[in-house]
DNA sequence: GAATTTTTGATGTACGTAAATCAAAAATGT
DNA sequence: ACATTTTTGATTTACGTACATCAAAAATTC
């Protein structure tokens, strides 16, 4: 049977307040006391029962996630995420709210953090985009004592406490290396499809492509990237002016979310199949077309994942705890037509 | 604030005695009573906590984790995941205990499984052989009520209640695909290192490997399978061998343990980085060759993932609890130089 | 309608910890 | 040695649920 308070409280021979008093830093203990409660915790191994703990002292956490609206599939299977944490809630003693943004517009975003703000939570999780004001409104909310965590898209150089997300550069490597080895010898460019460079997650994505490709893959030409919004509609006007330009063209990487537009035109072209594509997320259409063939390979970040930690990492900063940086490290998933899990998403 | 029992027993107007009864399925209740109750459970949005639950219950888990012994790189790591568990047993209330056995030894595990069973666990998580003495052990321990599940290597056809591990075809399947677009056009066979065709996941993984690489890639030799028994000593040798044999050699599937024999051989002979090579498991050693460049690819499952989804599957089984497939389903792990985590492992 | 059975209520204890109060004891200063 | 401050002990209540007991009320049987 694993020990109690009461057991330490019997091996150190004080009271069952001290043993509350050290295990609680509260004041009031002479060192020497304090020395055998912490030897007779060691000697018999204690560890304090959190869920006893929690339970006893009520603690929730209202927290306030940020996501932006629109019709983008990852955005909206990120939403699902947090549904499902708020499903949660009960369990992890959190209260999450959601604030609904408008996709790629710094202004919007930085008003829904000052509303954050003003509802006094424990934490905010924010889907974020590299602007001053959003940097100045994230320091207002940390300054405050509020937990700031980036989720997907990251804020580099302002106080946000983590980012959970993918390592967006070797996706972006990742990316040209699957490319550049699965054209080989083949002749012909490559295109870059993006979303908006206003987001620091696609300017990451094309930085560490474009290194790869000039260092691995030199002799490729880079066709200059075309910005879809992450809308379908432009999309597809785009990659079908791109193919009537390029008939040669080899590969296309899509780093946004535009690819109901990209496998639209491949596929109204007759040119899908026959161009190298990778394509980042999953979703019920990229994984349509990675089964016809339409996508060769769809590099994907897991929502959940990324929603659990971003809550688990808000909780920890609440409460002053320190995070295992590398427990809350989220994956690259590489999926090809093979591996592919028969599940959802 | 979300409601608690009282506040059920307040809503549907009878007792809290009555309300226990009835979440608790025991007897004693009237039929237009219990629905009462479940109504005001269903106005209020009631759900259990279980963690309260749990604390009153004093509810444990005693489980036993069967895992080979060895040098194995990637069986170690199972181990210190299963030690990690141990770790958080207190706050999941589990007590685990490890049983070692001689790997590739059908009788030793079908005895360790009778071990396990004298110490009449909750649940046992065992990485299986595919054997008919250890299919039976399995059976005398769920005819007795034991949960089971295998790790890793399955045992299909046998009574467990579930495998946790990956879908050892895809990812045959899968490193078939990325060895034929690797090589495109090249010239030269490929050849296959497996650790021993007793397990089932090697099994496997070369029906899946072998599938694509005659459906998709038929113009490529394969050669015969080479068996190295997850041993680096013998595995140098005979991948030295194979060398010397083939000197066209094209590519290189590992889908066992004996990357460091494989690795060794590779370097010794200066073939390294002129053939394609994808391995299985991230270990020290595996994740160095990829840096390097002796390994392309290497194909990877969670140890983590799959010893905490054995735990809740142990637990839920336990409990007779169902178990939600696609929230246990381990991902396949695809790692290139690009996008390997710099952490440990 | 009385006797019996079934259902319901009231109440208390327990799980392991948090947190508060008040009294008692020990240490400290002068 | 005294007053004062600090430290410690003893005790209680609470968190939300589980589980047991006994009495009271209601439904059922004949």
């Amino acid at each position: 049977m694993r020990p109690t308070v009461h057991d330490i409280a019997a091996e150190a021979g004080v009271s069952l307040a001290t043993v509350d008093r050290v295990l609680n830093k509260r004041p009031g203990v002479r060192a020497v006391t304090r020395d055998k409660v912490e030897r007779a915790i060691e000697t018999l191994g204690y560890v304090r029962d959190v869920t006893a703990a929690n339970l006893a002292k009520g603690r929730t956490y209202p927290l306030v996630f940020i996501v932006p609206a629109g019709d983008n599939s990852f955005m909206r299977g990120l939403e699902v995420e947090v549904r499902a944490a708020i499903a949660r809630s009960a369990a992890e003693r959190t209260e999450i709210t959601i604030l609904s943004v408008p996709a790629f517009n710094p202004q919007a975003l930085a008003e829904a953090l000052e509303e954050a703000h003003r509802r006094q939570p424990a934490g905010v999780a924010v889907v974020a985009i590299d602007a001053p004001e959003v940097t100045a409104a994230v320091k207002r909310l940390r300054d405050d004592g509020i937990a700031v965590v980036t989720l997907v898209s990251d804020l580099p150089g302002s106080a946000r406490d983590h980012f959970a997300g993918i390592d967006n550069i070797a996706a972006g490597r990742t990316a040209g290396n699957l490319i550049g080895r699965f054209l080989g010898s083949r002749e012909g460019p490559v295109a870059v499809l993006a979303g908006s460079m206003l987001v620091r997650d696609h300017r990451d994505r094309l930085e560490g492509f474009q290194a790869v490709m000039r260092d691995h893959f030199g002799a490729r030409a880079l066709l200059p990237v075309i910005e879809g919004q992450d809308d379908a509609v432009l999309a597809e006007k785009l990659v079908a002016a791109l193919l009537a330009a390029h008939p040669d063209l080899a590969g296309i990487y899509s780093l946004g979310a535009g690819n109901r537009g990209l496998v639209a035109a491949l596929e109204t072209t007759g040119k899908a199949g026959t161009i190298c594509v990778v394509a980042h997320e999953l979703t019920p259409y990229s994984r349509a077309a990675l089964i016809s063939g339409t996508i060769d390979v769809i590099l994907n970040q897991d929502a959940g994942h990324e929603v659990r930690s971003a809550i688990r990492v808000l909780k920890a900063k609440a409460d002053g705890l320190p995070v295992i940086a590398a427990q809350e490290r989220i994956r690259i998933d590489i999926f090809l037509k093979d591996n592919l899990p028969n599940g959802q998403a």
